[in-house]
DNA sequence: CATAAAATGTAGCTTTTGCTACAATAAAGG
DNA sequence: CCTTTATTGTAGCAAAAGCTACATTTTATG
């Protein structure tokens, strides 16, 4: 045994990962759309993630595929069970990810741009040591 | 004016982004290997991603092109100038994420880990307050 | 209701990153 | 030195995500 040369289980970032963060954030977004705008419409979609409205649809008819989104031509976009929880629990991980940089010190449009890039990153356990420290805060203020 | 349909800008994570995290993976990479290896080959290098050595061939040749490394046919991979001056920034970059999330209580496996992928996502005003917090703590270790 | 505009869909191309299979070169062992 | 093994390179394919250009359908407007 002993093969000190192999470490590279936390360097496997895949394109797998990748398209999993894209399936989040459009879920994310899709649910977003439909609480402030009651409806998600392909073309609102695209300009959120600033991208062509083709990639975009290409993305959704993916995401539908994998049952994520329901769709129908020429219809808006809507989420199945599957990706309402999928939603709400990046939202969650989201907002807590944000409010964590808040708590630090972050101005909140930096904490905007950044917690996108970090919550898909952020394990469980990361996670709960964040909202500890937001909780901690919330309790003792003047820290 | 007035357009409060369009916030787009904190959701335009491209390909550009991808390439760059990539880019910025395997120079930090290479730099690691020549550190503990003296000299970076490609199946290590394949090996440190967990990837087969025909794509990790291609994206080095693709940072050849771009300046970042310098190959010969069956040679190791030796970084540029530029490609050490970005290795060294994301090292830095990186270790402030994991002493951070070590300093908030997070295990060294699971810090490693989380690190990885955060690294990428961090402002420069986010790494100033991790680096704080984790000075503040250090002198202050009862905290 | 007919036509203009907006939204959606389709065709076809590119780049990046993943792969297997096979070829060529370099290094090691007999 | 010659053969085996390890390393590197090449050919060719796939999926994901980007695009423009054009076709179709729905919605809005005169």
């Amino acid at each position: 045994m002993a093969k000190p040369t192999s470490k590279p289980t936390r360097h496997q970032r895949t394109r797998k990962d990748h398209s999993t963060e894209t399936a989040e954030d459009y879920v994310e977004a899709v649910a977003e759309l439909i609480a402030t705008k009651s409806q998600c419409r392909l073309v609102e979609l695209a300009k959120y993630f600033g991208v062509s409205h083709v990639t975009a649809n290409r993305i959704v008819a993916r995401l539908a595929k994998e049952g994520l989104l329901h769709t129908e031509p020429y219809r808006p976009i809507e989420l199945t069970a599957t990706g309402r929880r999928l939603a709400k629990s990046c939202q969650e991980r989201h907002e807590i990810v944000r409010s964590f940089l808040i708590a630090l010190g972050l101005d909140s449009a930096t904490a905007d741009i950044d917690s996108e890039g970090i919550e898909h990153h952020v394990s469980p356990k990361t996670l709960e040591l964040f909202q500890r420290f937001v909780d901690r805060l919330a309790d003792n203020p003047d820290y």
